[in-house]
This record gives C-alpha cells, sequence and structure tokens, in this order.
DNA sequence: GTTGAGCGTT
C-alpha cells in the first residue's frame, strides 16, 4: 500500500492534521500521540450509518477501516477524566461562573412587619427576579408570624442582587442574607469577605467600599478600633472575593494586601491546645486568648490569628496586648 | 390581643 496521510483531528469540526501511515497500511497510536499526546486511540463517523465508529486497535497498532483509510477525518480518542477531560470540565465550570448560573441558596429574611403574607412576599421579591421559595415563619399555634422568613430564587444572579441591599417590605427595613445552617463549613472556600492587609489610618469604611465596589457589590465594611491597619470587606459574591485575594491593590496611593478572611478550621480550641494563643487575660481576667502586638499581627496573614482579632473586634469585646 | 434581634415543625 506504501506510506500515506490519514486525516486526525480533536474535533470533527476542527481542523485536521495529517498523520502518516506505515508501509502496510496500518497507522501507528504512537505517531498519533505524537501529535495528540495522551492519544488512546481514534474513531469516526460511519458514512454509512452515521454513527461513531472505533477504529480497530492491535497492540499499538491502528487498523484501517474496511481495510482503506479513505479520506475521512478520524477523531481522536482520550482516556476518561484525562487531563483534557479535566480541562473541559474547568472551562465549564468557568462558563457557568462567568454566566452567573450557580446553585442559588435560600435567603433568610430578616425584620418582616408582623402583616406580611407569603403571597407579599412572593410579589415583592418578584420584582427582582423569579421567585421559587417564599416562606413566613409563623406560630404554629396562633398563626402569627415571627417577623422572619425564607426566599429563593431562580437565579443567582438576583439573589446577588437581593443581598446586596436592604429592602422595604410593607413600610419595614428587612435584610436579607445567607442563614447560618448555609454559611459555616459548607464551603470552606467560598468565602465572600477578605482580609485587607496593610490599611492606613486614613482609609475610612467608606472609602473602601467605594474602592472595592468596582469589583462588585460591598455588603459590608469593617475597621477594627482602635485602628491596627487591616480591615475586612465583605462581597455578595464569593466569586469576586476569591478573585481578589492574593492582589496588592492601590488604595489613597499606598498597597494593600488582600488575603483570605477565614480560616478553613480556625478553632479557638485548637489554637488553645496548641498553647500559642491561650491564657488569662490581664483585664478581664478570664478571656482565654492572647493578641500579640497591632504591628505583628497587622503584617501576620496567618488565618488564625486573624479569625482570633475579628472575633474580638466584632464581639466588642476587649483583648490583650501580650 | 403585646414584640423587633434573630436563623428554618415537615
Amino acid at each position: 500500500m506504501g506510506e500515506m496521510y490519514i486525516r486526525v483531528a480533536e474535533d470533527e469540526n476542527e481542523e485536521p492534521m495529517e498523520i502518516p501511515s506505515e508501509d502496510d497500511g496500518t497507522v501507528l497510536l504512537s505517531s498519533v500521540a505524537a501529535q495528540f499526546p495522551g492519544a488512546c486511540g481514534l474513531r469516526y463517523r460511519s458514512p454509512v450509518s452515521q454513527c461513531m465508529r472505533g477504529v480497530r486497535l492491535v497492540e499499538g497498532v491502528l487498523h484501517a477501516p474496511e481495510s482503506n483509510w479513505g479520506n475521512l477525518v478520524y477523531v481522536v480518542n482520550y482516556p476518561k477524566d484525562n487531563k483534557r477531560k479535566m480541562e473541559e470540565m474547568d472551562a465549564a465550570s468557568a462558563v457557568k461562573i462567568k454566566r452567573g448560573i450557580q446553585k442559588t441558596s435560600d435567603l433568610i429574611v430578616l425584620g418582616l412587619p408582623w402583616k406580611t403574607s407569603e403571597q407579599d412576599l412572593k410579589d415583592y421579591f418578584g420584582t427582582f427576579g423569579e421567585v421559587i421559595m417564599v416562606q413566613v415563619k409563623r406560630d404554629p399555634k396562633s398563626g402569627n408570624s415571627k417577623g422572619f422568613g425564607f426566599v429563593r430564587f431562580a437565579d443567582y444572579e438576583t439573589q446577588v442582587k437581593v443581598m446586596s441591599q436592604r429592602h422595604m417590605i410593607d413600610g419595614r427595613w428587612c435584610d436579607c442574607k445567607l442563614p447560618n445552617s448555609k454559611q459555616g463549613p459548607d464551603e470552606p472556600l467560598r468565602s465572600r469577605k477578605v482580609f485587607v492587609g496593610r490599611c492606613t489610618e486614613d482609609m475610612t469604611a467608606e472609602d473602601l467600599r467605594e474602592f472595592f465596589m468596582q469589583y462588585g457589590e460591598v455588603t459590608d465594611v469593617f475597621i477594627p478600633k482602635p485602628f491596627r491597619a487591616f480591615a475586612f470587606v465583605t462581597f455578595a459574591d464569593d466569586q469576586v472575593a476569591q478573585s481578589l485575594c492574593g492582589e496588592d491593590l492601590i488604595i489613597k496611593g499606598v498597597s494593600v494586601h488582600i488575603s483570605n478572611a477565614e480560616p478553613k478550621h480556625g478553632n479557638s480550641r485548637q489554637m488553645m491546645e496548641r498553647g500559642r494563643f491561650g491564657g488569662v487575660c490581664f483585664l478581664c481576667n478570664s478571656l482565654q486568648y492572647f493578641v500579640f502586638k497591632t504591628y505583628i499581627f497587622a503584617f501576620c496573614f496567618e488565618e488564625e490569628i486573624l479569625n482570633v482579632v475579628e472575633r474580638f473586634t466584632q464581639s466588642g469585646q476587649h483583648y490583650c496586648i501580650e
């Protein structure tokens, strides 16, 4: 038969590449793999049945169908769950993220007027997007509203939008948040909050909010007092928060460093057991945590320390200095 | 029958 070339592509619609055959008309899998690393075989679309057919492979040698390769385009087979497949998966999920196609979750609606009904909720939230669930929590006996409820949207974009603002419902301001049951260690790498290090004292919460708005909806800015050269910024969308981690950004002419705000397993008990941060506070004589000098943790990005700092500053409790 | 920070009878 003599040496010839067969046309091979990664996809039926892509431009094929010519792969040399052997003198006996067969094609070595190694020849295919030389151009398509990781290839484990070939397939083609039968002109008769219009189905994909596999090419016979015996000990690394590909045999022509009908003893003739013809002018068909052969498509490369890759092993299941190999690198290429993984890349396709990544690409697919990346598209999902970019398009905002993400699983939604129930949002708790806090501050509802006693009179607000589920129909009221549906009518109100329906103006943001498709509502697929509403609930008003009531006392089973009396049927009286407990003043809070839940809502679930069809689209993640809608959820983000709704979480990013307050809501005037039947004359009261209400907040929509992720319920506690949906937070926590459910998805540890999905933090919506970032740590902003190297802050200067002239950076106000409003400065930070305005700056970070360019990346996405900002739902909270927290600056510890007294000044400690860091802040926490929370976004409505965890993807935004994650995308900023590791960045050095310029705010008011100074470079701040963004890193993750929440430890994967930042358990205060674990820290105490390690004996690194445990002890008795000389101020209150009963607290069990130490926080070191400002300049130490201000420039230290160890998640555990930051978590402790945040717990203290947010709870309004005093803290210990050495 | 009241109230106003919170966290969901299944």
